[in-house]
DNA sequence: GTCTATACACCGATAGAC
DNA sequence: GTCTATCGGTGTATAGAC
């Protein structure tokens, strides 16, 4: 027997630890910011004290290790549902792809900063964690390729567009909205450049009756 | 007397001192990265103890306060050269003024993180060491609005564009020149969308007499 | 004035008792 | 599995030597 009852509850006992161990560290990012985790803090939060964190991670980073796959994993799984209902319109369909990623990564400094950017000093993801993030990049290089033929080299002008938009969200107006038109114009902009058709008039924005 | 001799040889010391202080900061920044500074290592490189640095600096962050003065002070003085020969056509003047930029931002990693990012916790510069920052900002509005008419918005997809780029460059190609044409490619696109007339065939690169 | 010696509170991490 | 005790290292502060 390999396998007992006994251990499985053992196991579930143990990754649900794990996750509030998880959840904890993230609202604590979110609160005081990511890099200013501390495992004394984490363990506070979970009832425990910092050395018993090294029962259920290897170290600290391996907590944000964790906290990277999770953050790549949970945008990985909302992907399905925006490509079900996407616009049949090329143009459209990219305002929507682009919108999607910028307000995942607008809304959470502390995740997009985990996820895109370096702030953690010495901190390189494993490959474990890695992985769905590489998905999520072929998976956007696939959708931006079916709905316009473009070289990587756009693709690459593509992300650098709206990573660069993220990034000034977060300097000059974190919380606000001020940057979605920017993002619209910038979208538009590069959709121009690539050659994609302009979105019909009639089809640009749904009106309901009666608006003027 | 307010100004005697001696005092002003004193003064001199210790404005050198604080640069040698200084130049250490850097070079530490660069070879063991920004945020793994240690003042205990500052010191030793200038042949001090640490706390003897509370001496010449109210703390590590007033540290790091003057070097981000110094690195936009740096940019700043840069500015009257890259205007004085500025290509009379527009759309080579701005290529060359976005590359400026980019090749600064992309020379020192650790520099751009402390003038681009947020990357070190509670660090938030003196409005001292700001304000060459904002001059440099209002000068690239003013140089760029020179060179074609645009809002505020379409220049702010500017910013976008190239500091997404310098982004990429950092985390995909560091030291490496993958991302020149790249820039390139994205200049021309942001150049086409806001009307830009393109550059004519002749002036695109200078030519040798018998180059084919 | 400048620097050293010393100390403090905090960090991540480890050893070992229970 | 969790605890206490502790280690080396950090930024920071201050008393006092020269």
């Amino acid at each position: 027997m390999l396998v007992s009852p006994q251990r499985d509850r053992v196991a579930e006992r143990r990754e649900a630890t794990r996750l509030e161990i998880l959840d904890a560290a993230w609202a604590l990012a979110r609160s005081e910011g990511l890099t200013q985790l501390t495992l004394r803090d984490v363990a506070a939060a979970v009832g425990m004290r910092a050395p018993s964190l090294y029962t259920h991670f290897e170290s600290k980073m391996a907590i944000y290790d964790a906290m990277f796959g999770q953050a790549w994993g949970d945008y990985e799984q909302s992907l399905p549902e925006l490509d079900a209902d996407l616009p049949s319109d090329p143009r459209q369909a990219l305002h929507r792809v682009g919108r999607h990623f910028f307000d995942y990564a607008v809304a959470d400094l502390a995740r997009h900063q985990l996820m895109n950017q370096r702030v953690i000093p010495g901190f390189e993801p494993s490959p474990e964690a890695y992985a769905p993030s590489l998905r999520v990049f072929a998976h956007g290089r696939e959708v931006v390729g079916r709905l316009v033929d473009v070289s990587d080299e756009d693709f690459e002008v593509w992300i650098a567009i709206i990573g660069g938009l993220i990034n000034q969200h977060h300097a000059n107006d974190p919380g606000g909205s001020r940057y979605v038109p920017v993002l619209e114009r910038a979208v538009d902009m590069w959709a121009d450049a690539v050659g994609m058709p302009s979105t019909p008039p009639t089809a640009r924005r749904p009106r309901r009756k009666g608006t003027p």
